[in-house]
DNA sequence: TCTGGGGTCCTAGGACCC
DNA sequence: TCTGGGGTCCTAGGACCC
């Protein structure tokens, strides 16, 4: 690829990433129908090219896969696993370019400026050699998106998978854009991309060239910076550093639509024990607590508590969720429910309030350490508190023959 | 779209102040 | 206090992403 290239971005997307990930420790799978599911059965996460031949789509719900695909291949996702097989494709890519900026499990932008000169190749090539060696080293595929900014890199991505490479030279943007709906620019989605029809606004082109002053008024100031990177600007910069999270949320639903408050605190308290090990992991305390529900009909409710200190304290967190489950709105039919902690703040050097009892505060601070070290060891469900002893969806996975301890 | 779980960012509008 | 304008802060919830 011979052009001007002022500025170069990929956007590396690892192809079906959870199927691809089974298929590279299961070789005599390759050419079938291979499905990843989510716990409990309940949909389709992801899919190899052969399922999503015979029918399969996306989130599709696990029985109707099931009809669909009668001899398709099923799996319950093991998480740890692709995110081992996560992070050593991002290792790999930083063996490349020193500015690799993780987007999401499979997906990363890199930094390709400079590295033209560097390896004395064209940029094409440079993409071909690092599929060739993550295909050698994990057993998976990738796909490279090239252009001039990161929602350009992301739409190149998306034509020829899977193992596939476009680049999109600036000079090439405008007849690229002119092949695609507006609804494949990533951050227009279904109703922005309804909104954009009524103004006559279909394709991807026509989204760059309408007048910058009525972007911004239909679709306010993320659509303006949509709109400038559509135009070959920048308007999202690559960061290597990964920021720390905002929020820690975890939550999941029921068997079925249930009315029980028992068992709705039950699954808050179950979720709300493992938000918890993921905020001392990353060294953050929380400032607020929300019970998150969602009804029957998909309608969301959040029900949140404020501490007056920011806290990793499991027992305030404990007794705030109790006090939270009392508010929960009766006769409602509930279908999922969890916890997500808020206003996150890092844990360092945290104030000692005046009035608060030190040996208290060691004493729980010795309980917490004990629980995250034996969940560790033992599985995420080894200590658990009472609570969830009334839900069935939080039943100890692959550590049946062990007593869990309950506080 | 009949739908899983984990996130981010933006905006409208209410509460409150002078 | 029935009546302005202007500002800030905060919250809920929408929209989107993988």
């Amino acid at each position: 690829m011979i052009g001007n290239w002022p500025n170069t971005i990929a956007l590396v997307d690892a192809d079906y990433f959870y199927a691809n990930c089974e298929l590279a420790r299961h070789p005599e799978w390759r050419g079938k129908p291979v499905m990843v599911l989510g716990r409990l059965n309940s949909c389709i996460l992801a899919k190899s090219p052969e399922a999503k031949k015979a029918g399969i789509g996306t989130a599709m719900a696990a029985w109707d896969a099931r009809k669909v695909c009668p001899h398709g291949i099923f799996v319950e996702g093991d998480f740890r696993y692709y995110t081992l097989m996560s992070r050593r494709l991002m290792e790999i890519l930083r063996r490349w370019s020193p500015v690799v900026d993780v987007y999401s499990v499979d997906e990363a932008f890199m930094d390709l400026n400079g590295l033209r000169g560097l390896y004395r190749k064209p940029f094409d090539q440079i993409a071909r050699e690092i599929q060739h060696e993550v295909h050698e080293s994990l057993g998976i595929t990738v796909s490279f998106g090239i252009s001039v900014n990161k929602t350009l890199a992301k739409m190149a991505v998306e034509i020829n998978k899977p193992n596939g490479i476009l680049a999109v030279p600036g000079k090439g943007i405008d007849a690229f854009l002119a092949t695609l709906p507006a609804s494949e620019i990533p951050g227009i989605g279904f109703n922005r991309a309804a909104l954009l029809e009524k103004f006559g606004i279909r394709t991807a082109l026509q989204f760059a060239r309408w007048p910058q002053i009525q972007i911004e008024r239909l679709l306010g100031k993320s659509g303006l910076l949509l709109w400038r990177e559509m135009r070959g600007e920048i308007s999202f910069p690559l960061q290597s550093e990964s920021a720390p999270p905002k929020s820690i949320g975890r939550t999941s639903s029921f068997d079925h639509p249930i009315s029980s408050l028992d068992q709705v605190h039950g699954l808050a308290v179950y979720h709300l024990e493992r938000a918890f090990e993921s905020l001392r992991r990353n060294h953050l305390l929380t400032g607020e607590l929300v019970l998150h529900l969602r009804d029957k009909e998909f309608h969301i409710y959040g029900i949140p508590h404020r501490f007056e200190q920011p806290t990793d304290d499991f027992g305030e967190l404990v007794s705030a969720m109790r006090e939270l489950a009392s508010k929960i709105p009766k006769s409602h039919i509930w279908r999922s429910a969890g916890a997500m902690l808020v206003r996150l703040t890092p844990a360092t050097g945290r104030q000692l309030d005046l009035f608060e009892d030190p040996q208290k505060m060691v004493r729980s601070e010795q309980l917490t350490e004990a629980r995250l070290k034996l969940n560790e060891r033992f599985g995420r469900t080894m200590v658990r508190s009472g609570t969830t002893l009334l839900i069935t969806n939080a039943k100890p996975k692959g550590n049946e023959h062990r007593l869990p301890i309950v506080l």
